[in-house]
DNA sequence: CTAAATACGGAGAGTTCACTTCGCTTACAA
DNA sequence: TTGTAAGCGAAGTGAACTCTCCGTATTTAG
């Protein structure tokens, strides 16, 4: 592979992440003009507008998921639960805006976003399991409906730019329910 | 208003409404294929596509408003509170879809839809109110959070669609953290 | 029953977008 | 340095969609 074509793939990841992260409807032509490539160049590296949605949604839940096995495995599992549980509500709005739009347009998600999704919800349930483990989070929660929490929080969130401070307290409600109840 | 044409409206404000209930990115021509009439009737009565759209998003908004007033309006608001919320999230998977069509499409919701969502909040802070009142859900919690948590738990419920017994439990986790601490 | 106002529908105009073609340019090996 | 394979971008293609025009059909008042 040319040095100039690798060169112009990475930028033209990189513009499709800020692209679609503000509106996954946008066309393909604003990413190449972002990237600063003509559009057959964007074509080339990735054939149909499926495949570049999917590898920007590959690329940030693969960037989550490293993040959520680094906090599983260091210390103080229980704070590191809650911390990556509000950064994902925090930072999550386009990632899940893409998704959207993958299952909506495309029939469904390809292989390779398939499997960076089922990578990171296995290390979330890595992260769990610890911080139930050490009794920050009350045992009787699976991980499948704090998932389903974890989505719909940040969906909530997402939708209209809620007031950080409301946004907050509404995770402050969340984590009311997912302590111990003792 | 002749009477063919009341007739009309109606017909196609309920095929819009099961069109883009399903998917809000259908076009106009479905629409007026499910409704029985010609493209141009039903840009007749809804000038723009936006318009069509709010309208039915109103006449949903309006009716959830409707019910959580009875709701607040009946006895054993605390436990209608729940229902109601329950009932939202089931429910609301096509709304939201609608909302978020209508937010990234034209440049803002419209008047009408503004108002009737403003509407629904109310009645919904009517039903909190009551609820908290009868001991049901935390004092501590206000509207702005609450809502917030009711339409992030819809949209975790409506993504993909998930288990009901997954989306119950996640109902539960939400629960917790509403009712009264002690 | 009749007339005219009202409503209807199909064909088409104009736009946008995903994707392709092709002549030109650039990186890199010998 | 030079030949060539790989890469590039602008212009073009065809499909889909929103919205309009206009001749025809229907309702309804007198």
């Amino acid at each position: 592979m040319r040095a100039d074509a690798r060169d112009n793939r990475a930028r033209i990841l990189t513009a499709a992440d800020e692209v679609f992260g503000q509106s996954p409807h946008a066309s393909t032509d604003a990413v190449a003009k972002l990237a600063g490539v003509g559009i057959a160049t964007v074509f080339r590296h990735f054939p149909t507008k499926t495949d570049l949605l999917e590898a920007v949604l590959t690329q940030r839940l693969e960037r989550l998921r490293n993040q959520a096995l680094t906090l599983a495995a260091g210390e103080n599992a229980g704070r590191a639960f809650y911390t990556f549980f509000s950064q994902v509500v925090v930072e999550s709005s386009a990632k899940l805006a893409i998704g959207d739009a993958l299952t909506s347009a495309g029939i469904a998600a390809g292989e390779d976003a398939r499997k960076a999704a089922a990578g990171l919800r296995e290390a979330f349930g890595s992260l769990l399991s610890e911080a139930q483990r050490t009794g920050a989070v009350r045992g009787d929660a699976g991980l499948p409906e704090v998932y389903a929490l974890l989505i719909g929080a940040s969906r909530g969130a997402t939708t209209r730019n809620v007031d950080p401070e409301v946004r907050n307290r509404m995770l402050g409600l969340v984590y009311a329910g997912l302590r111990p109840a003792a």
